[in-house]
DNA sequence: GTGGTCTAGACCACG
DNA sequence: GTGGTCTAGACCACC
């Protein structure tokens, strides 16, 4: 089974970001392995019915992003995992998400201790090692 | 005085959404109460230098979100606070801003404490009365 | 002077690879500063006589990789530097061309001091502050 | 024994040019010498469980290089040492690829000792008589 | 005016 | 068949 990719062509966020996201994290949970085959561009493209460029692009990003890597005749693969990110790479990345929530709760004027039981709360329903996926 | 707006040119995020939040947080902290008149349009669009039609897009909004009330011909002043917001609905709101952050950060493989350390560390940096705006 | 940036049509290297390579080139060395504004989309477009779409892959690269920083409505501009690269990113993202270097030395049969004189000699004149194209 | 030859085909360089590249340094090293035939295209095609188009390119490029000659009808065998290559000759066959590692180290931000000490520590892995190739 | 996204269709290298 | 690059032209949000 080559990893099942799903959008919804309706949302605001962008189709090739959703693509990325999907298979970055399938990666990072461990649902897709090293060496596993991702569809191919045109496959994909079809399935998804949105244009192949589209999808090249969001496999692209995921090359350049060493999350996958590409075999020109061959296919895109998961790429061998390269001790993923560095800490501060991370954090960097997740920096402009963080600062949009606080922002927001401060806004609406929620207290500190809502803030922090709402962020508990959905931290515990994360999965670290499986899914993640929004159901 | 008239509530003062200040706008950071230099960011990433549109000053259309800088004005909304700014007055948003105003309204939610008590630094701005019900009848308080908003600056004209041109005046602030003069102060800021932006182009009145940003200020128009923002006080729109505001309007839209019944945070502010325009009076044709009279300006466009602070709504009558509609008994803040009950729990539920400011988590309702904020809750697509938690959900991309955790989303975000396990996708990139960050495990649970450094998640938690990350947005601990951000929010003793919230301030809960006055400002919050990014400077 | 908002950076000068030429590319080689007749080259085999892409040229969105030679428009992000430069750019990434003058953050690097200094020559373009946090804040200095990129040639718009269009304008490059026009004046490289390629297509807008190739510039705009070009920039969407550079802004990915935290070397430019997009604002809709005014322009791309040199990101603020961000620590740069980790020391191991780095080593992460020159290692195929290095590998390429010693392979097509070692299969020439150069021996190890020649290859040795020959970086040197190439190191020496590298210039890690202002210049470094290709002359 | 006709020359061994393996290619990797999780490897992300093109498999053709696995092939060149393995044939052109045992006949630099001298592993393989004038006279000595090249598996068949077809043969080495079953062998590696390849297209023998790819088969056919490698050996065409080997025989532009001059590497290889082709005796219609009776395959493909190491050409006549062509005194090897001259200290001038060589030099120029890398430069390209020197000037790309060190371009890139540059452009990342890397300083001069850790350019040298990751180009010391690769060269110290390189194998001088027997391989080289890509285990 | 700016950049961001997407579609459609082309050509090339690789297998 | 695969992916990579480029062109052309569309629509959107933002200023």
């Amino acid at each position: 089974m080559p990893l099942r990719i799903v959008v919804a062509t309706g949302s605001s966020v962008p189709i090739y970001r959703q693509v990325v996201e999907q298979v970055r994290l399938a990666a990072a949970t461990g649902r897709a392995k090293a060496g596993d085959a991702l569809p191919s561009v045109r496959t994909l493209a079809e399935e998804l019915v949105v244009n192949p460029n589209t999808i090249a692009k969001a496999y692209g990003e995921l090359v350049r992003e060493g999350i996958a890597e590409a075999q020109p005749g061959r296919g895109v693969f998961i790429a061998a995992k390269r001790s993923v990110y560095s800490r501060a790479e991370r954090a960097r990345r997740v920096e402009g998400a963080l600062e949009e929530f606080i922002h927001e709760a401060v806004c609406l004027g929620m207290p500190e201790e809502e803030i922090r039981a709402l962020f508990e709360k959905r931290l515990s329903r994360a999965d670290f090692k499986q899914g993640e996926d929004k159901p």
